[in-house]
DNA sequence: CATCACTACTATATTTTTTATAGTAACTAT
DNA sequence: ATAGTTACTATAAAAAATATAGTAGTGATG
């Protein structure tokens, strides 16, 4: 007997590791290594997985720039910046429960 | 080199499969088999961590009530109840990007 | 122009986490 | 007396994440 909770879609991709983290540094564009480096510990196989099953749910971007390297940036889509409100709340939680750490 | 993120400390258990969900559930007092139900497919084991990780954290209580079988219930504590903040915000975002899926 | 570095990954083996499945101890219902 | 409920724990297997190394294409340095 399950119900349906309207948020059972969001945590399918979002309650899974650097999943909040990777979307939360993508608020500017960044390149893969850029993310890596944010990110301390996150292994290139798992940030790979995540941009990609974040590109299929439309929420990242991932352009080939047409510079001799062919770096590529990721970026968030509307649907992905239109999260940024979560963020909002969320840190406001982090600032408030845990002051000595926001910051 | 890596930066500090305001919500990396709620990404350290918020991150985590079932957790957003099971804190979803909690807004109204549950014990631990109607939890188990909820969530079709958590492993007890699983859930038994979340909520002792998500306990220690401060975020759930647990309460022996204290008739004759011992049942257990689980409730936000005043932190956990804070993050209703952030899932209004979430919902918002599902129903807005998953319209027929919410509800 | 050979060597080294950088970028954006992929490959493989190991470790960690999650799961399926079964079991337990205390009570309750028939 | 037996079966069912509750709140878990135990164990082994499957899935996911990690460390580490490697690759292919460029670019920079001597």
């Amino acid at each position: 007997m399950k119900l349906t909770c309207p948020i059972e879609k969001a945590t399918s991709f979002l309650g899974s590791k650097w999943t909040l983290e990777i979307i939360y540094f993508l608020q500017e564009p960044r390149r893969f290594c850029e993310l890596q480096e944010l990110m301390g510990g996150i292994n290139p196989a798992t940030l790979t997985q995540r941009l990609k099953l974040l590109e299929a749910e439309g929420i990242v971007n991932r352009e080939v720039i047409p510079d001799a390297q062919r770096h590529v940036k990721y970026e968030l889509t509307p649907k992905g910046k239109d999260l940024v409100a979560v963020y909002r709340e969320l840190s406001m939680w982090v600032s408030h429960w845990y002051p000595e750490e926001a910051q």
